[in-house]
DNA sequence: CTAGATCGACCGACTGGCAGGTAGGGTGAG
DNA sequence: CTCACCCTACCTGCCAGTCGGTCGATCTAG
C-alpha cells in the first residue's frame, strides 16, 4: 500500500473515531491531507472499500499485536494489562479516544453490510483471544474466574467498550482505567495483600 | 406535544439507535410518517431541535421511571432488576435493541453541542440513581460492594452499556442478559445458596 | 543513450442526488 | 378569524462518485 493510501486510512480512522461512518466525508479527508477528493477515489473507489481498509487495517495490527503477546508475554495477567494500557493510554492522551469498532458497532444497523462484516470480524477475534488469556490465566493461577472463560471474556469486553463509553459520555478520561483496574482486581489471584 | 410531534420524537429514536445521528434524514422521517419532509420543520425547526426533543423526552421518561421505583419499589435489588429487565425485553424483542443515548456517546464530539449536552445530561442522571441504589443496597443488606458505591456505579453502568454493544457487535441478544446477570450475581448477596 | 510507451498519482471540472431548510399557500376545526 | 397543521415548490450546499486529462518516474526498444 502505498504512502497516500496509508496516511487516508489513518485520517480516515480518526475521523470515523470521533465522528462515526456517517459523520466525516471525502472532502474532510482531503482537506486534511492536503489533496483533492479525486485523488481519494485513486487509492479507495469507495467510500465502502476505504472504510473496510481501515477496519482490516484495525484487524491485521491487533492481530499482529496478539500474535506477539502470546509469543513474547508468556503472563496472560501480563498480556491483558498490556492490552488495557494501550487503551488506557490512547484515552488519556485523547489521540484516539475509542476503539473504531466500537464506534462503527454502535451504528452497525445502518452501515454498508460489507462494512459490518469487517466490524464483527474484529470482535470474534477479540472475543477469542481474550477467551484464550483468561484460560491461560487459570491455568497459571494467576487468575480466579468466577464463570466459565467464555462468560468472563464476555464481560471483559463488555467491560472495556462500556468504560470507553463512559469516558466519553462522562467526559473523564480517567474513568476508563478506574473501571478497568476494578474489573481486573476482581480476577487477578493477588501476587502481594 | 401534539400527536404528530410524538410521533416524530418516536420514530426519530427508532431511526437514531439503529443509524445514529448523521445516518437518519427528515426524508427519511417523512416517509415513515407519511408526511412531507417540510411538515417536520413545523415541528420541529432544525435537526438539532429535533435531536435534542428524543434525548430529553427519554431523559424525562427515565426520570419518571426512576421516581416511580424510588417511591413503589423499596427493594434496592429489585429497582436493579427492573432497570436491567427493561433493556433485557428491549433488546431481545430487537424492538429498541439499544439505548438511545448510548449510541449518540459513541458520536459525541462529531455531535452538535446542544445534542450533546442533552445526552451527558442523561448519563449524569443515570450515574447518580445508579449511585443511590447501591447505596440502599449496601443499607439493606442486599448489596455487598467491592469498591465504593460511585466506582461501582460506574463499572455497573459501563457493563451495561458494554453488554449492550457486544450483543450487537456480536449479533447475538442473549449476550446481554448474559453479561448482566454475572455481574448482579456478583454484588447481590444471596438470598439462597 | 535516448525516444517513446506505460504507469501510478494526482488534479480541475463536473454530475445527479440528497441533505437540511425556507417561502408561501390551502384547509379545516374551534 | 385564527391558528395549528400540512402541503407544493423551491433553495443552497454538500455528498459520493466520474471524467478526461497532466505530470513525472520507470521501463523498454532501437
Amino acid at each position: 500500500m502505498g504512502e497516500t493510501a496509508d496516511r487516508l486510512v489513518e485520517e480516515a480512522k480518526r475521523l470515523i473515531i470521533n465522528r462515526g461512518y456517517n459523520g466525516f466525508s471525502y472532502a474532510d479527508l482531503a482537506a486534511k491531507l492536503g489533496i483533492r477528493k479525486a485523488s481519494i477515489h485513486h487509492h479507495f473507489p469507495s467510500k465502502v472499500d476505504l472504510a473496510v481498509a481501515v477496519v482490516e487495517q484495525g484487524r491485521a495490527a491487533i492481530r499482529a499485536q496478539i500474535a506477539a503477546l502470546e509469543t513474547g508475554t508468556p503472563d496472560a495477567v501480563a498480556q491483558l494489562y498490556a492490552y488495557t494500557g494501550y487503551w488506557e493510554r490512547c484515552i488519556l492522551d485523547q489521540e484516539a479516544p475509542f476503539c473504531l469498532a466500537g464506534v462503527l458497532a454502535a451504528e452497525l444497523p445502518g452501515l454498508p453490510p460489507e462494512v459490518g462484516v469487517a466490524v464483527r470480524g474484529h470482535f470474534s477475534d477479540l472475543g477469542q483471544w481474550v477467551e484464550r488469556v483468561l484460560t491461560l490465566g487459570v491455568v497459571q493461577g494467576s487468575m480466579r474466574l468466577e464463570d466459565t472463560p467464555a462468560a468472563e471474556a464476555d464481560a471483559f469486553l463488555a467491560a472495556v467498550y462500556g468504560a470507553m463509553l463512559a469516558a466519553r459520555a462522562f467526559d473523564d478520561p480517567t474513568k476508563f482505567s478506574r473501571i478497568i483496574e476494578a474489573f481486573l482486581r476482581r480476577i487477578r489471584v493477588d501476587q502481594q495483600p
